[in-house]
DNA sequence: TATGAATGAGGATTCATTCAT
DNA sequence: CATGAATGAATCCTCATTCAT
C-alpha cells in the first residue's frame, strides 16, 4: 500500500468526514511541519489519521480479520497511540461510524421540504445517494455496516437511530404528502418507504460482490426504477 | 475415545449445549440415529453434520470470528475430524456455501416457464423467496454470501454463476415474454431484472441489521411491491 | 513422487537391505501376483515396504518431521497398517536400522583375515564404505544414525555395539599385526583406527550439507587419504 | 548483536537452566538488572537472550521437535516475544547459525599466514578446533550444521561459503607454501585439504553420538593424526 | 501524548495413534 | 491382516492490549 500519497488523501478524507471539523484551510501534513500547530489540533489530527486508516483496513477485512497493526501502519503512528485514542478497536469501530454518520444525513436534511412532486423528490433523493454514497469512500462505512451490523447490534442500532429512522420518516413525509396532493394512489409506498431506497441497497450489495463479473450502472439501475415506480402513477394520475 | 457414546453427546450438545448464543432447539443430527451405516455413509454424516454446525457458527461469528474448535463441538465431533473432511477453515467455509446452492435454485428451475402473467410470476418467486429462503436457515447462506462476499471472490463468483446469472435470465426471460405479450411496457424490467428482487435483499439486510428494533413483515413489503410496480400495468395495461 | 513405480523398487530394495533375507530369486510383485504368497510372505512384504518407504521419508525429513501418512502413501498400504507391524514410529525408526545393520558389516566380516598388507586391506575397506554404503541407499541410513543418534541413544548404542565397535576390532587386528609384520611403525593407528575411516565420514556429512555447491569425489578423497598415510609406510618401510 | 554480554549469561543459563526438567530456581534475566538499559539494548539483549536459548533447545532436540515454548520459557520471555525479533522458527534457526558464524571464523583470520612448518599451522589449526569449538557450545552450532544443513540447504550453503570454503583455502594456502617450500611431497593434501581436518568432524560426530559407551580424547586424536601425517612427511621428507 | 517491545490468551492446524469395520 | 475415519494433545503463530520510557 503506497504509504506516502495514502498518508495524505488519508487526513483530508479523514477530516472532511469527521463529525464537525473545521472546514478551514487544512494543509495536511503541511500544517504540521509549517505551522506549529496546538497540542489539541495535532491530537485530532491523530485521531483523524487513525479514524480514516480504520475505515480503509476494515474495509478491506472486515472488522474481525483487520489488524490493528496495518491500521497503525496505514495511519503513520505506532500501535500504542491507537490506544491513546481509542478504548479498544471495537470502540475505535464504533467511533469510525459514528464520525461518518453525519455526512450520510446531510443530503436527507437538505432535501426539499416543499411540496415539489414526489418523482422530483425522489430523484433527488438516489442521486444523493449514488453521488454522495456509492461515488465516494462513504460507501465503506455502510458496507461496514451491512456486513457487521449483525454482530454489533449497538452499531446497527445507532445507524437505525441516526439514519435509517430519519431517513423513512422525511420520506414517509414526503408520500404522504404527495398522496394528499393526489400525485399517487395507494398506501404501499407509506407503508413501506424502504420500497423506493431498495434498489439503493441493491447496488450497494451489488457492487460488494458483483461488480467485478458483471458491473452494474447504479445510476441507471436508478432511473429505471424511477420509471419503473412511477409509471404506474404517471399513467395511473393522469 | 468412545465414538458411539460420544455421538449420543453430540446430539444433546447440539440441542442444549450451544457455545456462547445457545439458541433453541434444532433437529439436526438426527441422521446419525438409526440403522448401522457404512462406513462411507457415517463419514458422509460426519461431513454434513460439520457443514451444518458450520453454518451455525459462521452465520452467527462471521467467518473470521467463528471458531473451528466451536464448529467442532457443536457437530459433536473432535477438532481434528474437521480436517478428515476439509482442507481448512477456508474450504469448510467454500464448501458449506457451495453445498446450500443446489436448494437455492430449485424454486427457479421448477419455476412455471408458461406463459403465467408476469405478476403471477413474480408473485410465485417472492413467495418462494420469502417462504424458502427468508424463512428457513437457507437465509443465513445468503447473508454470508453478502456479508462475505466482498473477501471470498471466488464464493462471490460461485453465487453469481451458479445463481444470480441464472435468476436474471429467468426473470428477464419472463419479463421478455410479457413484454411480447403486451403486458408490460417499458425495457426497464427487462435491462434491470435486478429491480423485481430488490427488496428480497432489502427486507434480507434489514432482518440481520435492523429486525430488533423495528420487524419488517418480508410477505407484505413484497406484496406492497408487486402493488407498486403492477400498479402501473393493472392501469397502464388497461 | 512417482509411486507404481516406486512400489516396485521399494519392495526389492527393502529385501535386500533385510537381516536375513533368501538372497535366492525374488519377483518383487510379480510374486504376488503370480505365485500367491502365504499369509506370511505377503506380511512380510508389506512390512518391508513400509521399511523401505520410512527410510526415504526419514532421510529426506528426518524423524521428527517425517510423517507416517507419507511413509504409507509411499509404501501404498493405509495408516493403520503400519501400526500393525511396529508398535509406533520410533520402534519402526528402530527396527529399520536394524534391518540394515546386517550389510553394513557383511564387508568387514567377508574382509579377508589373512595377512594382506595393512593398506591393501584399508583399501578394501574404504572401497566397500565407498561402493557399498556412500553409493547406495544404505547412506541414508549412516545418515540416519548420524542425524539422530544425537537423540536415540538406544540407536546410537546398536549401532556402536554392532557395527562401530566390531569394525574398529577389525581394524584395529589388522593394524597390530601389520605393526608385528613391521609393516607400520608407530601406534597412532592402533590407538585410533578410527583415523582410517574419518575421511569415509567426512565424504558422507560433506555429500549430504555440500555437495550441491562443491561435488566431493569420495574415491579419490580415499585414494589421497592412503597415499597420505600410507606414503610414510610405502617410503619409510623401505 | 551484542554477543558478549549475551554470552556470559547464556553459559550459566546452559548450564542450569533446562525447560521441562524444571530444576531449581533460575537466575535469568540476570542482565535486566542493573544499570538502566536504553530500550534499543534491552530488546538486543532479549534477542540475545533468545538466541542463547534457542541454541540450547535446537541443540538437545533437534529444530523440528524443539518447542518454541521451551525457547521462550529458557529465555525467560514470553511464548510472543520470540515474534518481535524473528519472522519464525525456521528464521529464529537461521539467525542463530549465522549469528554463530563469526566466532567460528576468528580462529582461522587469526592463524598464522607467515611460513611456519605446516605441521605447526596445523597443528594450531586442530588445537584452535578442539579447544574453541569442540570445547565449547560453539560445538552445538557446528552439529546443528551437520545434523539440520540437509533440511536446510540455505543453512548449508551460508556454512559452506562463509566458513569451509575460507578455511579451505586458508589451509590449501598453506599446504601450497609448504610443497613450494619442499616440506611435503605429493598433491594429496592440496586437492583434499578437507583431509587434515577430517579427525576434527569425526571427533564431532564421535562425541555427538558415541561418546556414552567409548569416550573418544579428541586432543590426542587429532595429535595421533598429526603423527600420522607427518610421519610420512618426516621419514619421506628427509 | 507517543512509542514499540513485551505479553499471553486464543485459535488454526498437524499428526501419531486408536479402533470399529 | 488391512483399512481409514476419528481423535485430541501438541505446537506454531497471531494480535489485541499493556506499560515503561
Amino acid at each position: 500500500m503506497p504509504k506516502l500519497p495514502a498518508r495524505e488523501r488519508a487526513v483530508t478524507k479523514a477530516i472532511s468526514a469527521r463529525p464537525q471539523p473545521a472546514k478551514g484551510s487544512r494543509g495536511k501534513r503541511a500544517a504540521v511541519r509549517a505551522a506549529p500547530k496546538s497540542r489539541d489540533a495535532k491530537s485530532a489530527a491523530t485521531r483523524a489519521a487513525i479514524i480514516d486508516a480504520a475505515l480503509d483496513e476494515f474495509a478491506a477485512r472486515g472488522f474481525a480479520a483487520a489488524r490493528l497493526d496495518d491500521v497503525a501502519r496505514r495511519a503513520g503512528v505506532a500501535k500504542g497511540t491507537i490506544y491513546v485514542h481509542f478504548r479498544d478497536k471495537e470502540t475505535l469501530f464504533e467511533e469510525l461510524v459514528r464520525a461518518s454518520l453525519g455526512p450520510l444525513l446531510r443530503g436527507l436534511e437538505e432535501a426539499p421540504v416543499a411540496d415539489v412532486p414526489l418523482r422530483v423528490f425522489v430523484e433527488g433523493l438516489l442521486d444523493h445517494f449514488v453521488k454522495e454514497i456509492l461515488g465516494t469512500r462513504r460507501k465503506h462505512v455502510v458496507r461496514l455496516i451491512i456486513t457487521e451490523g449483525g454482530r454489533f447490534p449497538s452499531l446497527a442500532q445507532i445507524y437505525y437511530r441516526e439514519v435509517i429512522k430519519r431517513a423513512l420518516a422525511v420520506v414517509r413525509g414526503a408520500v404522504g404528502r404527495a398522496i394528499a396532493r393526489g400525485e399517487i394512489e395507494g398506501d404501499a409506498l407509506r407503508r413501506f418507504p424502504q420500497l423506493l431506497v431498495a434498489p439503493g441497497i441493491l447496488a450497494l450489495v451489488w457492487d460488494m460482490l458483483f461488480a467485478r463479473f458483471e458491473p452494474l450502472d447504479a445510476g441507471a439501475l436508478m432511473r429505471a426504477h424511477l420509471d419503473l415506480v412511477f409509471a404506474a402513477i404517471g399513467k395511473g394520475g393522469k
